[in-house]
DNA sequence: TCTTGTGTTGCGAACGTTCACAATTCGCAC
DNA sequence: GTGCGAATTGTGAACGTTCGCAACACAAGA
């Protein structure tokens, strides 16, 4: 099993081979500067002839910290990690490479109960940090991680609804001015905000407001195609958008708090037959690969998942500074508002 | 900075408390059997009190394993690591949960080129086992890590286009024959396969197998509407749809090699108005969440990255026995198939 | 020449476990 | 009462590194 039973080499081999003491190879390989140039060249050179490397659980022993960063996604209590939507895979993604660009590494888990994973990562002092993503609203795990503030440890989420917690989050009233402006200048006369406000999905509320902003700036008076609950946030939009065509709103446009609800109202709008950008204009949040296929396609505002895990480790990582960031999100311009 | 100055405690706090050696404890814990019960009740109450867990640094770097599974995911050269399609983050998901199932860690990793992070894992003992999660035609990637092979390392990849790897992958073949059966099931009558054969997409040429087997078998000639390749695949299953429609080919159903694919038909065979599912069938392999909103809703057969997962960790950690594994697929209907 | 200081290296210990082996206890048969 | 094996526990070392401190060499200043 084994194959050649050829054991690896220590930092005593590589004194041995280099004629020094064995601190002399970990002190000239850590780049420490007391160390002679010759020496270190000595030492380097037999390091790579016998392929040496650092035992990091040994190192990191010794060094008491772990070099490791715990990344948590949280997903409802028997979903399989599959079903977890695609814009945390793709957080989840950057966080990975913005650790590993400063030298950590990361220690990824799915869980539903959170309360599981502490004694597993923090507690056992595996990881310097924690990343929570939060990918639902779930609303006791949000819960568990308030609680656990107390303790002062080193964690940034994404996703938390409390305030409280040291969270980076898309620039969510820019993206409401954003879409407003984008509105405007494409002819729109009466955009309204198609979301639910004062839910835990902090976002949505974020964006209203971002978006109600602007309005007033353009003297115009905001309004608001309210959601509520429902099976899919599709189905929200679809009922939400029938709403508004059922009282006959003098709208033109809406602007969906997420682009699962801004395909359930253009659906709406197929069906009662108004035409799509023409008639009304349909705008979302996520950029959703669905929306790139919808008919018409869907102008959307995309955040930055690259971005966003960079801060994030960011924040961990920093000590003490600035641990509430707002990642900056762009608009994506599609037929569905092309007048 | 450090809140409390509170020092993690260790097994020889745990020791002292209740009254045994330090090396009891570490026995009582880990489960030994040379333990009296009594002992171990002792031990372990005390351990709770103190609010004790293992350091698993120490534990593995005394025992020489590591606890933990290098995943790596290969993204193309300079991608971000959101540019991963959907499918390999899910896979990700699952492997990440399987490990963790069977007590392993894992520690992943983006990479591009593959010989970085050699050095990274491997070699720094970091991992006991490797999972390779490919999701581009990174040919020189793929090369790497086949030359690699000769040195026994626990390896699984899932997207090896090399047969001597050690892989996991769909059931391609079932894929074939399950759209076929669909297809005629259906009510079509002359479906034909539309993707490219004897590329390093062997997974292509797996479906176009089971497809070909199936049709024999029902009595009809298999038939290709082959792609080229171009700068997405949607346009290279337009343009082959497109071929297919000038030629006025004999065929009432497209079963394409993948969903990206699929879409391109459905835009060509729209722009050329022809009713699907009427006048066409099509249908892709994928699930891709643009499919379920694709107009018509795209039929599609669903690998399962849940099971595919479990089979990579499976075949890293379980020594020796079968480490090519085929996962089942599932068939979804949906509008586009249904005459 | 003797001191002082600077730059470099070696020595020993420590990090918190697990493991091999020796020591102890106990029950039980002789 | 002595001896013996099984069951349980303690002892000491090891895993491979980093760190504090002491020691050394050597050049420069008195």
């Amino acid at each position: 099993m084994n194959g050649g039973s050829k054991r690896r080499p220590t930092s005593f081999d590589v004194a041995e081979r280099a004629g020094v003491s064995q601190p002399t190879v970990s002190r000239a390989l850590s780049g420490s500067p007391a160390i002679a140039e010759a020496t270190r060249r000595k030492v380097i050179e037999a390091a790579e002839a016998l392929g040496y490397f650092v035992d990091e659980r040994a190192a990191r022993l010794r060094r008491g910290s772990t070099g490791t960063l715990a990344v948590v996604v949280i997903c409802r209590e028997g979903d399989s990690a599959s079903s977890i939507n695609p814009f945390a895979y793709a957080l989840l993604g950057s966080v990975c490479v913005a650790a590993s660009e400063r030298g950590f590494e990361t220690l990824v888990s799915f869980q539903a109960r959170p309360d599981d994973f502490f004694g597993h990562y923090q507690e056992q002092g595996r990881a310097d940090g924690l990343v929570v993503i939060g990918t639902t609203t779930n609303k006791q795990a949000w819960e568990y991680f308030r609680g656990l503030e107390s303790e002062s440890r080193k964690v940034a989420y994404w996703g938390s609804p409390f305030d409280e917690l040291d969270w980076v989050r898309s620039d969510n009233r820019a993206a409401g001015r954003l879409a407003v402006e984008h509105l405007l200048a494409a002819g729109y006369r009466r955009p309204c905000f198609l979301g639910a406000l004062n839910t835990p999905q902090v976002q949505f509320t974020e964006r209203y407001e971002g978006y109600a902003e602007a309005m007033r700036e353009a003297g115009l008076e905001p309004c608001l195609a309210p959601t509520v609950n429902a099976a899919t946030r599709e189905e929200e939009g679809r009922r939400a958008a029938r709403r508004l065509i059922e009282r006959g709103e003098d709208i033109d446009a809406v602007f969906a708090a997420c682009d699962a609800m801004a395909l359930g109202a253009l659906e709406a709008f197929a069906a009662a037959d108004i035409a799509v950008p023409e008639q009304v204009g349909v705008m979302g949040f996520d950029d959703l690969v669905a929306g790139r296929f919808s008919r018409p396609p869907l102008t959307t505002i995309a955040p930055d998942p690259a971005e966003a895990g960079a801060a994030l480790v960011e924040a961990v990582l920093d000590e003490g500074d600035a641990a509430r960031r707002r990642v900056p999100v762009k608009l994506i311009a599609r037929g569905s508002t092309a007048r």
